[in-house]
DNA sequence: GTCTATAATTCGATAGAC
DNA sequence: GTCTATCGAATTATAGAC
């Protein structure tokens, strides 16, 4: 077998091994995921899970490697940005929610202190500057948290615990809901 | 010792468990918080815990037994409705927000199954009546579940992911601009 | 009622053969 | 690059002495 191939191999086992490690995560957590089910789902060694990321923290820190894409709300007509918004996420979310970076770290964040912290960093670097550019306002990043507040508990109602309630509701239904609570915060 | 001592004693004990197991399962949620760490907070040996208690998840559902306490909703003008929520479940978390089932709920709903059911089964037993009750509308269900992705979304920011923009708030300033957002759900 | 001792698993991580 | 074998630690849960 010849050099290159064998990184081509090693690289493909790289990328299994990290998209096991989302879907592991996604699914129960920093703390319930293993190492051994992540191998497991992507037919390898656990062994060489550790070879690949070194232990299992900076497996999860390379899954939670995430950029929300917003679109630069800035551009956005001060009267259509709750839709956009509110649209964004969920578009993202009902694709795949299971493997989106944004549920798997809040699925962690909320027992694990260092997936906190990236959560914590992922608002003050993305969300808060997205709305501090559309808001030009000296109070723009309290109101911008509270509108992640909103975006995550909507994420949280629907994905994470369920709700029938929430569930059922298509999501055109949703933005025209949701949309105006969003408004609320943000319009002093 | 006589056996009403024995029974004091024992009451007693069971009690310092389900503190400790609250406190625990807050902190940590349900899989992090384990029995030993339970028993080292109650001062007593982890065999005593499945004793009381007979197993993990029957500790677990003994701990989370909850009551929300929503006042009549119905009896609440309606253009205050929101400030009276939003203020409820602020000042109750902002009490002990450790000790608090909802929070300890929500922590390990996120990753057990069994804890998330719980939570969907209070939202329907205590939520939306209340809610369904004040609002007369056959949508009612659907609004007041958007409410609580609102409500538990704000929890998580300021209490579970100590978002910095959200945890410096006062509270009467977070009644403030969080109300008109809950308002702007329920009314049509 | 309380505790010691331990069974039975399961986990993350390491060493080393091929 | 991949896998076998295994260590050491931690977990839930049980059995039984006092």
């Amino acid at each position: 077998m010849t050099e290159k191939a064998q990184r081509s191999r090693g690289s493909q086992t790289r990328a299994a091994i990290l998209a096991a490690a989302r879907a592991r995560f996604a699914a129960d957590g920093y703390e319930k995921a293993t190492i051994r089910a992540i191998a497991a789902d992507a037919h390898i060694d656990p062994s060489m899970v550790m070879r690949y990321y070194g232990n299992k923290e900076q497996l999860f820190a390379a899954a939670v490697d995430i950029d929300l894409e917003l679109p630069d709300l800035a551009a956005v007509p001060a009267d259509e940005l709750p839709q956009v918004v509110v649209r964004h996420f969920l578009q993202r979310w009902e694709g795949d929610a299971a493997d989106d970076a944004l549920l798997l770290l809040l699925r962690s964040a909320v027992t694990n202190q260092k997936a906190a912290e990236h959560m914590r960093s992922i608002f003050m670097k993305q969300v808060s500057p997205a709305f501090g550019a559309a808001l030009d306002d000296r109070e723009a990043a309290e109101r911008a948290a509270l509108v992640s507040c909103q975006l995550l508990g909507l994420a949280l109602g629907r994905y994470l615990l369920a709700i029938p309630a929430v569930t059922s509701q298509p999501v055109d239904t949703l933005v025209d809901r949701y949309a105006p609570a969003i408004l609320a915060v943000l319009e002093r």
